[in-house]
DNA sequence: AAAGCGGGGCC
DNA sequence: GGCCCAGCTTT
């Protein structure tokens, strides 16, 4: 049957193009399936050119199941730092706890096992039984979703559960007996490589010629995906309060859930919230700015806060999010004078170590000169 | 099934 | 400036 040559082919030439082409990469180093799945981790909607700085510094400062078990959350957050989507970071320690309290720091190797723990849903699951220790599971992600979509000219939405679960199949058959780490490397590093979201590499790709996408001339239009919803626009009035000696910055720390979740930030609010009008000059915002702040703190340090001088405008684009900040310096009084309650802390240069920062407000002290460019 | 959840690279 | 990406969790 044409099909089964197909996906015959597909298998064989892909393992032999892989074991050439195969990139040098830091966690293709180690067997550790610890090592394996922190990179799966951190490879989750992020590139690779990304991850791997910090994937080597994170296996060093947390080398072992329990040493990440064991270190303080704010060290954890620290190290993923600029990596984006927290709760993984969170999750990922949280599970390191729960497999060094139920399985003495070994990670499990079956899939049921492993896929209980936080965090860990069906790629991850599949990509780390498989790679570290070479299970027939399926791994698909989005490289694979494309390079399957592409070669069997699959034209459904790639966004509906079927589909996936589909591909998961499809893989699944793809996976020569005994070869399921190499094979799902392969397909992955096919899609990174040569199978690009946008102009695929068609004429060094190891499938080429059996590729009925390539054949159909819909190589550029598969896969097939229906689009995200623009993000809706969040319009903030942003603090940035510099302690009288210029030591210090008030920073705040974000609740344990949502958003940036346990992060710290430079104090903020929505003028939505606060009922101001968006389109406020920025005189108005220094004030409204400052008597929300004064009342933030408290009563010993209300009145203490006032406007200095508008510093700007800050944007950030989340997945579902836009931010436009509206930046001002305000002076308040420290801490002798008035003690803060959380989650508010005066943070000076040495204490941004261990506080957790979204990129937004790293750039922002950045340009402001509170933290080293 | 849909929405919430970051950030950077690329065209 | 828009689009895309080595996904998981919650609702």
């Amino acid at each position: 049957m044409q099909e089964q040559e197909a996906k015959a082919y597909f298998s064989k030439e892909l393992l032999a193009w892989y074991r050439v082409q195969k990139r040098d990469l830091p966690w293709r180093r180690s067997r550790d399936p610890y090592h394996i799945w922190v990179s799966e981790v951190m490879l989750q909607q992020t590139r690779v050119e990304t991850v791997k700085p910090y994937f080597k510094r994170f296996v060093t400062l947390f080398p072992t199941v329990d040493a990440l078990a064991k270190a303080p959350e704010e060290k954890v957050l620290k190290a993923w730092e600029g990596l984006g989507y927290y709760s993984r970071a969170r999750n990922l320690q949280s599970a390191a706890r729960e497999v060094s309290e139920r399985y003495g720091g070994t990670v499990p190797d079956t899939k049921e096992r492993f896929s209980e723990l936080k965090g860990v849903g069906p790629y991850t699951a599949g990509a780390v039984m498989s790679i570290a220790f070479n299970r027939r599971e399926p791994a698909v992600d989005g490289n694979v979703m494309r390079v399957l979509s592409r070669y069997f000219c699959i034209e459904e939405d790639v966004a509906k559960g079927g589909t996936r679960a589909m591909m998961e199949r499809l893989q699944y058959e793809l996976i020569p007996e005994g070869e399921a780490s190499d094979f799902n490397q392969a397909i992955m590093e096919l899609g990174a490589l040569v199978c690009t979201p946008k102009s695929p590499h068609c004429l060094t790709c190891p499938v080429m010629e059996r590729c009925a996408g390539r054949l159909e001339g819909k190589e550029e239009s598969l896969p097939i995906k229906t689009k995200a919803k623009p993000p809706r626009p969040e319009y903030r009035a942003c603090a940035l309060v510099v302690s009288e000696d210029g030591g210090s910055v008030l920073l705040r720390k974000r609740p344990a859930t949502g958003l940036l979740a346990d992060m710290w930030e430079l104090p903020h609010v929505e003028f939505a919230a606060m009922g101001w009008p968006a389109a406020m000059a920025d005189a108005a915002v220094g004030d409204a700015l400052a008597g929300w702040l004064g009342a933030e703190l408290g009563p010993e340090a209300s009145g203490a806060v006032r406007p200095a001088e508008p510093v700007g405008v800050a944007e950030h684009t989340f997945s579902h999010i836009h931010w436009n900040l509206r930046v001002h310096r305000l002076t308040a009084a420290t801490a002798e004078s008035a003690p803060l309650q959380e989650p508010y802390r005066w943070v000076d240069r040495a204490g941004m170590e261990v506080h957790p920062l979204p990129n937004v407000f790293v750039r922002l002290l950045k340009a402001e000169g509170f933290i080293p460019a």
